[in-house]
RNA sequence: GGCGGCGUAGCCAAGUGGUAAGGCAGAGGUCUGCAAAACCUUUAUUCGUCGGUUCAAUUCCGACCGCCGCCUCCA
């Protein structure tokens, strides 16, 4: 276990705090996850890829972490009052569950490709209907809900710590603001444990009340306890998550056992395209998929993490380009050092060098301490770069351990914590004998000066997205 | 109407009560046959606007302007 300095921003006191998890040396992080009825867009690669980073250093630190994060399978109601999942099964003509399957698979299909770890235990909501009826009936038996027409709804009137986490105070609500309240509720803002469920719908399940299926909030707050008990470490999720659906989990979830459900709320902020927000209806909605026909995981994720995750990330094809020349420089300076360490002769290390190292290691332990404030962690990257640039660029014979040593600052940084070393598969280059030909002969142009010609090969092979760099005794290539 | 986030160079983006990290783009240079890569130099007297507190504010307070989110579901 390493010295813990960690600081992490937490929505309930709205400020930092030292981090003190419940267990020593454990963590139990709950992240909401998808509604499986769609690809996954670029608002998903925001917050997975900021969760992962959070539990990819709390192990570096040293905890035994345990993630959670759930699929919602059962679909929820959209504004025309339609199911999701139901309206994309309706669309594709496939059984709810196969729709549900088949986004699950698209969802993991796409976190790999952008280097984000799985989850250890991933959840459906439909697999776990009857802890859901429990916790419901727990609650109206401690009289924390009441039942009305078929459906069970939590009353809110019984719950004095209502509005904690999001500071709002029901009276300054504008009840029905954007639908219409049901007027089998008590008080508009009483939400949904368990719904009854109409004829035609398709997801439905027996329970003590009827057909029905369950409320949006409650599969949160049943499946977290669940697999890390009443009281998580961090609950993880996204701003606009934190009311109503944070707000009813923690209602829910403190009612049912009278003990604290979340030590740490993390709430990150949201993605926009070109300045607007993302949506289906405004037509740039962008998917993990077709932001990935367009750039490289490693693109993608070190675009995500150079802004704060409390903060906007603005996506847009600029900005991108240049998040690609970015990491393309940290890529290359790697490459120069894992290239120099395969024939390196073994040697002392460089003091110089060494302590380099410890001043930028300690210099990244820092920023990631400061609320995971990856922006900062990765202009540490930048300045350490340019030190082994420098370093290199002096130094003609390099130890092996000197080297090592570098290495040993880019493995665990940039790569176990980031993520965002070169991790894609790399296309195959068929061509290789041809291209290294090309070179050779390249080469014999060059000794007899015959530039025009070795200049056109160069060209041609640029063309092809093959870049050459001409050094001391011999040239090396790689895919621009 | 209420709750919350944001506004820093051409673009992206950190940050702090004591005088603005880093990246991309641009300019100049070193190296190179020329490139590429790398390195060096350079690019905000200024941090939305107007007030206030202070010896000192971009950083604290107030007002205002603008953008975004939430008060149905949405990462």
């Amino acid at each position: 276990m390493k010295k813990a300095n960690l600081k992490v921003y937490n929505t309930l006191s709205r400020e930092k705090e030292k981090f003190v998890p419940v267990h020593p040396g454990r963590v139990g992080i709950y992240v909401c996850g998808p509604t499986v009825y769609y690809h996954s867009h670029l608002g998903h690669a925001k917050s997975y890829i900021t969760f992962d980073v959070v539990v990819r250093y709390l192990r570096w630190l040293g905890y035994k972490v345990k993630y959670v994060q759930n699929i919602t399978d059962v679909g929820h109601l959209l504004d025309t009052g339609e199911d999701r999942i139901l309206t994309e099964a309706t669309k594709e003509k496939l059984d709810p569950m196969e729709i549900a399957e088949k986004y699950t698979r698209s969802y993991f299909e796409d976190m790999d490709a952008l280097n984000v770890k799985r989850p250890n235990i991933s959840p459906h909501a439909t697999g776990h209907i009857m802890e859901q009826i429990e916790l419901t009936k727990i609650l109206l038996d401690k009289g924390y809900a009441y039942e009305s027409e078929g459906s069970v709804y939590f009353d809110i009137s019984k719950f004095s710590n209502y509005g904690k986490l999001s500071r709002r105070k029901l009276e300054d609500q504008l009840p029905g603001a954007r639908i219409e309240v049901k007027s089998e509720k008590k008080h508009p803002a009483d939400f949904a444990l368990w719904i009854k469920a109409p004829k035609e719908h398709l997801m439905k399940w027996k329970s003590p009340w009827g057909i029905g299926y369950p409320g949006w909030h409650i599969e949160c707050s049943t499946m977290s306890m669940k697999y890390l008990g009443e009281t998580l470490d961090i609950h993880g999720g996204g701003m606009e998550n934190a009311f109503p659906h944070h707000e009813c989990e923690i209602a829910q979830s403190e009612a049912a056992t009278g003990k604290q459900f979340v030590k740490y709320w993390m709430h990150h902020n949201m993605v926009l395209v070109n300045g607007v927000k993302m949506s289906k209806s405004l037509g740039n909605f962008v998917t993990i998929k077709d932001a990935l026909k367009k750039y490289s995981g490693e693109q993608i994720r070190f675009f995500v993490l150079t802004t704060h995750y409390r903060s906007p990330l603005d996506f847009s094809d600029k900005v991108l380009k240049g998040a690609g020349e970015g990491i393309k420089g940290i890529h290359i300076t790697f490459k120069r050092v894992t290239e120099l360490a395969q024939t390196a002769k073994n040697g002392k290390l460089d003091s110089k060098m060494n302590k380099v190292f410890e001043t930028y290691k300690q210099k990244f332990i820092k920023a990631m301490d400061d609320d995971f404030n990856t922006p900062v962690a990765i202009s540490v990257l930048f300045d350490f770069g340019r030190e082994v640039n420098n370093y290199l660029d002096k130094n003609i014979q390099v130890s092996k351990q000197t080297l090592q040593t570098i290495y040993n600052f880019y493995s665990p940084f940039a790569g176990d914590i980031l993520g965002i070393l070169p991790f894609s598969k790399q296309p195959i280059i068929e061509g290789t004998p041809f291209i290294e030909f090309l070179i050779e002969l390249r080469s014999k142009l060059r000794s007899l000066k015959q530039w025009d010609l070795a200049d056109e090969i160069r060209l041609k092979l640029k063309n092809l997205g093959i870049i050459l760099e001409d050094k001391t005794n011999k040239t090396n290539w790689r895919i621009g």
